[in-house]
DNA sequence: ATGAAAGCGCTAACAT
DNA sequence: ATGTTAGCGCTTTCAT
């Protein structure tokens, strides 16, 4: 199995480039003979021939392969982002290395040099901090293309639009409710751009509401995992002040362990509370409660974010900044 | 950037041996002068070092990559496979390259293919059928091991007990309820293993409990998606009967699917339901139902996974067959 | 303690 | 229409 271009050549006694040139589907092109071309099509028939992607990605210099990098696959979003962006790359002949770095920078920066080592064309990344974009730009020059957030480096981004999806998804819910509703919001790490936009939207929205601040209250946590969301949730449930009018969390896995939490402790998940939350699921439904969900476009994206990436591997422009639209899903009925 | 062993040595105008020596830590071992290991150390601070991985493996015939191919990333399951495979590849300095075939054969072997060419050292698959499980014994021989469906082909395999899970399970929920219960099982895709297995793990349990033929509904979909799910309990809901005391369905996409019909239709999702579903999921806990979850240990089955792999790879004998226990876990109060 | 050279399998440029 | 060759960057073996 698995004969190299020499051993066919040699064991039929024809050249490595007639071989090459049937191989490669060029034979009319260069008026191989229908004989020569016939005994090398039965060759490989018989034995296989698989090309050695390895030598040939030494000599060209060039993978045909990019490299994503991510927190977690364990949130749907960003699954759906891997899968997704996979499709596109496979329809573009390039395969797609996906690793997550747990939100860890020092992971994030392993995996940078182990993309880089591994000579990928290109490498799409949600970077977790501002050092490691450095690190990008030192091993990538102009092959990084950014992801969902916005550390303010000079790289090409693709991402969406969070300040206004939190102002969108906030008057939405202001808007259903009636009266003077007492408002939680919990916060998975603040300091990730796209938490900070959606919390700037989520206040100018009060704002333009004349929400009043004792009405709100918001509470933040280091990351944005479910244990996080649940960890807050408990905290405000301690308080004693009862569950809110409205619950807004500020990513699907804060929303989560919020949800289980209120679960846990009361028994039961009162349907008194208009839920909002960003990034879309459908097991939201499973919900009774008048529920928002801020939707990205996963599609818009993964489009955006690969005819970027194919403009940087031909030495093209860097690309404009693509900031998609957000769409809000109401989900009830 | 990125200078080569051969441009450190001949700049520094000693031999590439010498700058081998230091940059892979023996410099001690074969006493190079301390001044020269600190010149190449200053050269290499200031230029920076990444080993080309591609020249490597060709000339090892050893990629230090491995490949998963998994029907999709959207299904929580295989998401938190692929995730927990990876950071223990990595942790053995290994490379995991994740793709998905979307359950379509042709794109499966494509997906062989492709691993092959780029000459990944051995092969983790969910085999879509038995065929493209052929293609991998032709391909990568005994560098092969099966995922979580048994085609019943000659190949290491590490799954989850599903007979035993189905039984387990439809038991849980037969005991959970008094009296004649009405059932609903709602099946993706029966022609794969891991379905047909669960079912007749259900039937089993069927007749412990003696329930009669006349009280059970069997729904069958070509698929194992979320819109099975949903056309499979449209269905039944159109036939007028109201809702089954029990609900089962074969997978967690399947019963997303489900319930969003329900939903849909009823405009709620009625309490007086028990379900009863394989895979496990924290967002089940939104649910005010009683619940029963099959849930599969992914840390075991990564273990072992990893662990046949590294068999195969150090060419000792084929891992034994790896069949992990499932738990159900109640989510209830 | 350091150096030189072959070769992994492919591609592309240059022969005939 | 077909053949020959250099070289991509690394590792390994054999010389000093």
């Amino acid at each position: 199995m698995a004969k190299t271009v020499d051993e066919i050549a040699s064991e039929l006694e024809i050249s490595i480039t007639t071989v090459r040139l049937v191989l490669s589907g060029k034979a009319r092109q260069y008026r191989i003979s229908e004989r020569t071309e016939k005994r090398i099509r039965d060759y490989t028939d018989e034995h296989g021939y698989a090309l050695n992607y390895t030598a040939r990605s030494l000599k060209l210099q060039r993978t045909d392969t990019l490299g994503l990098i991510i927190p977690r696959l364990s949130n749907p979003f960003f699954a759906a982002l891997a899968e997704k962006l996979e499709i596109r790359c496979r329809n573009a002949g390039l395969q797609l290395m996906v690793s997550c770095c747990h939100n860890d920078p020092d992971t994030q920066i392993h995996l940078i040099d182990t993309f880089k080592q591994r000579n990928v064309d290109g490498l799409f990344i949600v970077p977790s901090d501002k050092n490691s974009l450095k690190h990008c730009q030192t091993r990538f020059e102009n092959r990084t293309l950014v992801l969902d957030r916005d550390f303010k480096a000079k790289l090409p981004l693709v991402m969406s639009n969070n300040e206004s999806s939190g102002e969108q998804l906030t008057h939405k819910l202001l808007t259903a409710i009636t009266g003077k509703p007492n408002i939680v919001f919990l916060i998975g790490n603040p300091q990730l751009p796209t938490i900070a936009a959606r919390l700037k939207g989520f206040k100018q929205a009060l704002k333009n509401h004349g929400i009043k601040r004792s009405q709100v209250t918001l509470l933040e946590s280091p990351s944005n995992r479910d244990e996080d969301g649940k960890q807050l949730m408990l905290q405000w449930l301690a308080e004693g002040r009862g569950v809110p009018d409205i619950l807004l969390t500020s990513s699907l896995p804060v929303f989560e362990g919020a949800l289980s939490a209120v679960r846990q402790q009361l028994r039961q998940i009162p349907e008194s509370m208009t839920l909002g939350t960003f990034d879309d699921h459908t097991m939201l439904d499973f919900l009774p409660n008048r529920l928002y969900a801020a939707r990205q476009n996963e599609d818009d994206l993964v489009q955006a974010a690969l005819t970027g990436m194919s403009a940087l591997l031909n030495d093209q422009p860097a690309p404009e900044d693509y900031i998609a639209d957000i769409e809000i899903v109401e989900r009830w009925e």
